[in-house]
DNA sequence: GTTGTCACTTGCTAATTGCAAGTGACATAA
DNA sequence: TTATGTCACTTGCAATTAGCAAGTGACAAC
């Protein structure tokens, strides 16, 4: 059995539309959210209030880290375990994630509101993987 | 058979997973975005270039609608035809898909750039059904 | 009367999601 | 030494969702 995600075929040319073909589903942004809240390994991710099925963890990862938003790099051998870090590509997204936040605390009443240091920070703080 | 939709249950109280349990898959922005240029009728949503299939772009209008982003009113009798447009909740929607529209056009090289005029807009300056 | 348009709905298959359980490599405890 | 536990997954399978194709009802135009 193949564990391949295989190529995005944009829908269209339109780059609302093809970052969707990217990022369009319920988790790729959850898991980009929590890199950016310094949440590194699989089990961070797993442990999140949400509560990711670990297939589409595994699933996910993969495919952000085929698009090159993620990458990921060993922190041990025997077993190799890895943990995962944003890309600049990946780092780029906390704009949108900012004003996803922001409208989701505006408009969804029982939100959160988005702690002031993930507001006001900037892509090039966040740590990325060179 | 039912139309429901249901109501949306959060998967967490964070404001990002709370829009994503709204907003994340990978039409309702695309419809969200041909309302912010000027499309107001179902055909105009179908005639976009990704090709939306049609029964999924009518689920996705009645879950917009059922969840206050969209509105729909009827522009003639004989037959009863709608057309749709946002609400303010679905105009504030605007700086979201400024942020992904500049990041897919950054990060994806086929994508086209986006209008100065979307870039420049402002969620007040958007037609909105008050 | 025939054809066309518009805004959908219905039926059906294919793909994706998500739950639960299993796996392999190791660390730690009894 | 066996036993239990952790971590990062994979596998199997059922349920949900997506998407294609075709159909429908109300009308307008020819």
């Amino acid at each position: 059995m193949s564990k391949e995600v295989g190529i995005t075929a944009f829908r269209s040319q339109c780059p609302v539309a093809a970052s969707l073909d990217l990022l369009g589903d319920k988790w790729s942004l959850v898991i980009v959210r929590d890199l950016m809240i310094r949440k590194r390994r699989y089990k961070d991710f797993q442990d999140s209030p949400e509560g990711i099925p670990t297939n589409i963890l595994a699933n996910r990862l993969r495919k952000l880290e085929e698009d090159g938003i993620i990458k990921k790099h060993p922190y041990q051998e025997k077993p190799v375990r890895h943990e995962y870090s944003l890309t600049c590509k990946g780092a780029d997204l906390l704009p949108v994630l900012q004003q996803l936040a922001l409208w989701g605390h505006k408009y969804i009443p029982e939100s959160w509101s988005p702690p002031d240091w993930f507001l006001n920070a900037k892509p090039g703080e966040l740590p990325v993987e060179k």
